[in-house]
DNA sequence: TTTTATCTACGAAATAAATCGTAAACAAAA
DNA sequence: TTTTGTTTACGATTTATTTCGTAGATAAAA
């Protein structure tokens, strides 16, 4: 069975940058996060606390410093994200979200023969 | 601009209803919810009076029994969770979303099919 | 060593979402 | 007409999420 990855918000800027950087300390995350966002420093660590609770995200605690760094990769989450919008908006039709997507958010050329590419591999002309 | 659509996890299912009835009662809704889910009936009662004071559903209200109907269409709202989720975890990546997409959710031969025929309206060969 | 800065822990407040109970209006049935 | 059932309105409670203040520990600087 496919674990469930279901970040709030919030939760998910957080990963968004310790994606980004592999790993990082409350302050490093938190200073990114000030780029684009207003909340203060002891929100960011009680976020991310509540992440390692939650198994969000693992810490080393070994110096006085934490280092965070994400359990899941992008791409799980990339998948849950699809799976879940799949069944919410989608009626299950991955056909459909695709031609949806092709259609509204424009991709290059440069993405479109990559997706191209990728097709041929299911055979057919 | 384009109008930001953010339904809750509950308000979603009750769209998703909606959708597939076109309009409806609050009772017909709450039927619906209810082979999948134990919430009363006032909660999905009230659930679709907030949703109308937001503007996602609107309702008839001559007749004692309202009539509501969903406000945005499937497709906008599609358009909607496509769009956050490729800011949120594809960084902006409609290539990486579709293959992603393609990858793990196996389309059928005739969505491949679709897909391919749909792709050919961009040109190259 | 004393001060200053930086960190974690933790509780609590503020906000948002979901749930339900009760009352009042109304219509249909008895 | 009286009773019964269905509906809306609305307040209250519960639970989840986000936010922050304060205290105490630790490290770095003076």
């Amino acid at each position: 069975m496919n674990m469930e990855i279901k970040p709030t918000e919030s939760e998910l800027e957080i990963l968004q940058v310790l994606w980004k950087m592999g790993k990082a300390t409350v302050r490093e995350v938190h200073e990114e996060l000030s780029k684009t966002k207003g909340a203060g420093y002891t929100t960011t660590l009680k976020l991310m606390q509540i992440m390692d609770e939650k198994g969000l995200v693992e810490r080393d605690t070994t110096s006085k410093t934490h280092i965070y760094k994400p359990v899941y990769t992008q791409e799980k989450a990339q998948e849950s994200a699809l799976d879940r919008i799949l069944s919410t908006v989608f009626e299950g039709s991955t056909s459909d979200l695709v031609i949806q997507a092709l259609g509204h958010h424009k991709a290059s050329k440069d993405e479109i023969e990559a997706i191209r590419k990728y097709l041929e591999q299911f055979g057919g002309k």
